[in-house]
DNA sequence: ATCTAAGTAAACAGATCGGTTTACTTATGA
DNA sequence: TCATAAGTAAACCGATCTGTTTACTTAGAT
C-alpha cells in the first residue's frame, strides 16, 4: 500500500474526529495535531473547514458503501439471502468499538438548512444506499421491490439509531427479524 | 398563563436554538439575544452552558412525552388503537415546520463520552418512551410486551430519521403499516 | 548540482467562544 | 419610604476558533 497523500490522510483523519467528536466540536487545530499535518498544507489542499467536511463525507460515502455492499455480497447467495444478510452487516458495524452512528444522521443534526451542501451529500447517500437495496428487492422479485426497499431502509435507520442511542447493538437482530417477515411475505420463494 | 421566568423563557429559547442549529453550534450570545436576557441573570439560573443544555433536555423529556402521550390517548380508545396511534402522532409532529428530527439523537450525536450527562438523560428519555410503548403492549394483552415494544420503538427511531435526513414524513406510514402487522400478529384479538 | 514544488513550525489576525465583573436600573414587600 | 433582590447593558477576560502569512526545510526531477 502506498504512503497516502497528504490529501487523503486529512480526509481519514476528518472521518475519524468528525465521527466520533462531531463536527462544529472539532477543531482544525486538533485535527492537524493528530493528523500530524500543517495548517499551511491543510488550507492548499482544502479552502476552508467545510470543503474538508465535503471531502470527508464524499469518501465516508464512497468507501462505506463499497464495504457494506462488498459484505452483503459475500454473506448471502440469492438475493433474498442478502436482503436479509444487510442485518447482519449492520450488527457487526454496531460492534465495532468505533461505532458512533451514522456519519451522515449525525452531520444532518448539525447542519440543519434545508439547501446545506452537507445536507444533500447526506441525503445522497441514503438515497445511494436505498438504490441498492431497492435492486436487491427486484433481483430477488419482490412483488413491491420500492415498498420493500422503504421499509427496510427504515428498519436500518432504527437499528443504527437504537444501536447509538441505547448502546443495543442487538437491535439489528430485532430489525432483521421484523426485515425477514416482510420479505418472507413479499417474496414468494 | 402566567408570564414566565427568566429561567424557563431561558430553557424555552435554548430549546428551541439547540433543535434547530445544535448545541455546539448555539452559542451563549447568540441564545441570550434570541430570549432577550442579559449574561448575568443566565449564569445566576445555570452555573454553565452544559447545565443549560442539561436543564433544556429535562425540561423537553418532560414536555414532549406528556404531549406525546395525551395525543396518543387521544387518537385511541383500545390499547391496540394507541400502539398504532403512535405512528399518526409522529406524522403530525414530522410535518411541524420546526421539526428538526429528536432533539435526543441529536444530542448523542455530539456527546459521545459514554459517561456524558447528556448521554445519560437521552438514554433515559428513550427508556421512558419505551416504557410508555410496553404499557401500553401489556395492556393490550401482547404475546411478548417486551419484544413488540422493542420493535415498535425501534419502527419509530427509524421513521423518526427517515423524516429528518430524506424529508419524508411519509416514513411514518411506512412505520405504522409495519407495525400493524406486528400488532395484529402479537395481540390475539 | 540546482531549481522547484511541497512541506514544516510558528507567529499573527480578527472573530467568537464561555464566563466574570462593574455600574446602573427597576420592581417589590415590609 | 426605603432596603433588597433581580434585572440590564456593556466592558472585560483568557481561550479557542477559522484562516493567513512569514521564514525556513526538505524531496525530486532535470
Amino acid at each position: 500500500m502506498p504512503r497516502p497523500s497528504r490529501r487523503e490522510h486529512l480526509i481519514e483523519t476528518a472521518i475519524t474526529l468528525f465521527c466520533e467528536h462531531g463536527y462544529h466540536a472539532t477543531g482544525i487545530d486538533r485535527l492537524l495535531e493528530t493528523a500530524g499535518v500543517s495548517k499551511k498544507t491543510m488550507y492548499q489542499h482544502f479552502r476552508s473547514k467545510e470543503e474538508l467536511i465535503y471531502a470527508a463525507l464524499r469518501q465516508y460515502d464512497g468507501v462505506f458503501r463499497n464495504n457494506f455492499m462488498k459484505a452483503v455480497e459475500g454473506a448471502g447467495k440469492t438475493p433474498k439471502e442478502k436482503l436479509l444478510a444487510i442485518f447482519d452487516v449492520a450488527e457487526t458495524w454496531f460492534n465495532d468499538n468505533k461505532f458512533f452512528g451514522c456519519m451522515f444522521i449525525n452531520a444532518i443534526s448539525e447542519y440543519s438548512e434545508k439547501d446545506s451542501p452537507i445536507r444533500d451529500i447526506s441525503r445522497q447517500f441514503k438515497q445511494l444506499m436505498w438504490n441498492y437495496v431497492f435492486d436487491l428487492a427486484k433481483e430477488a422479485n419482490a412483488n413491491e421491490p420500492k415498498k420493500l426497499a422503504n421499509e427496510l431502509c427504515l428498519l436500518l435507520e432504527g437499528a443504527i439509531v437504537t444501536a447509538q442511542v441505547s448502546q443495543k447493538p442487538e437491535a439489528a437482530a430485532t430489525a432483521k427479524e421484523i426485515g425477514k417477515k416482510l420479505i418472507d411475505s413479499a417474496v414468494s420463494s
